[in-house]
DNA sequence: TGACTATGATTGATCGGCTC
DNA sequence: GGAGCCGATCAATCATAGTC
């Protein structure tokens, strides 16, 4: 059935019992966070990750407890003063929600286990 | 150089790896589905309560085995065969075992 | 003991699906 | 006809635990 134990020539990429399947093929588009919005010199897409600074998450996270949702208003002011993208502020809103759902489901689950103790 | 290592405040700090039983039977389910390793949410409550983590520590698991293993599918190799022999879950396996197992036994 | 590796966690950003 | 959100995931990186 499976068993091709042959293929001497060819560097068949069927290793032995396991194959490749799809999932490992899987590649994600570099992000879009150009910065091409001065000169169209260089127009390098900037493949690589934002690295916010300490200043920068210290804002967001103000604004967070402020306001889980930001407004289109909200969101240029704050982009403008932090100098990101409206989208970056958009999508650190969205993953500070997820974060923060995730740790309240996580932090109630626990103390269920320790409310019986008494 | 300014960069701020904020990042000296992480809470990945102090981390602890999983019992040896707890990734055995993480492990068994990664190869038992590696046509397609992406358990369900009841599947990773489930794998969760088995192995006593969490089911977040579940999905960082599953995630850093997927991308660890397409990375470098050669060094995990040894592994896969090792719970490939351990376990079948698949149809097509189960039938490819149930062959291999006649073969064995049958003159 | 100090590298070097294995591994769990974090996180900016993507993908697909859904609502409006 | 999109834009924003959610959920899951990716991918790079961090910081530590384990190994030699």
């Amino acid at each position: 059935e499976d068993k091709d134990a042959a293929c001497p020539p060819e560097p068949c990429p069927n290793a032995s019992a396991t194959q490749t399947f799809d999932w490992m093929k899987v590649k994600r588009n570099p992000p879009k966070t150009a910065k091409v919005s001065e000169y169209g010199l260089l127009g390098q897409p900037n493949t690589i990750r934002t690295n916010f600074t300490t200043k920068q998450l210290t804002e967001l996270e103000k604004e967070f407890h402020f306001n889980k949702y930001l407004t289109r208003a909200r969101r240029v002011e704050i982009a403008a003063t932090l100098e990101l993208n409206e989208t970056q502020v958009k999508i650190w809103f969205q993953n500070r929600r997820m974060k923060q759902k995730k740790r309240e489901k996580e932090g109630l689950a626990p103390a269920a286990a320790s409310r019986s103790a008494k | 150089v300014m960069i701020l290592r904020s990042r000296f405040l992480d809470a990945r700090r102090k981390r602890r790896n999983f019992s040896k039983q707890a990734t055995e039977i993480l492990n068994e389910y990664f190869y038992s589905h590696l046509s397609n390793p992406y358990p369900s949410e009841e599947a990773k409550e489930e794998l969760a309560k088995k192995c006593s983590i969490t089911v977040s520590q579940v999905s960082n698991w599953f995630g850093n085995k997927r991308i660890r293993y397409k990375k470098n599918i050669g060094k995990f190799q040894e592994e896969a065969n090792l719970y490939a022999a351990k376990t079948a879950v698949t149809a097509a396996h189960a039938v490819a075992a149930a062959v291999q197992n006649n073969q064995t036994n049958s003159p």
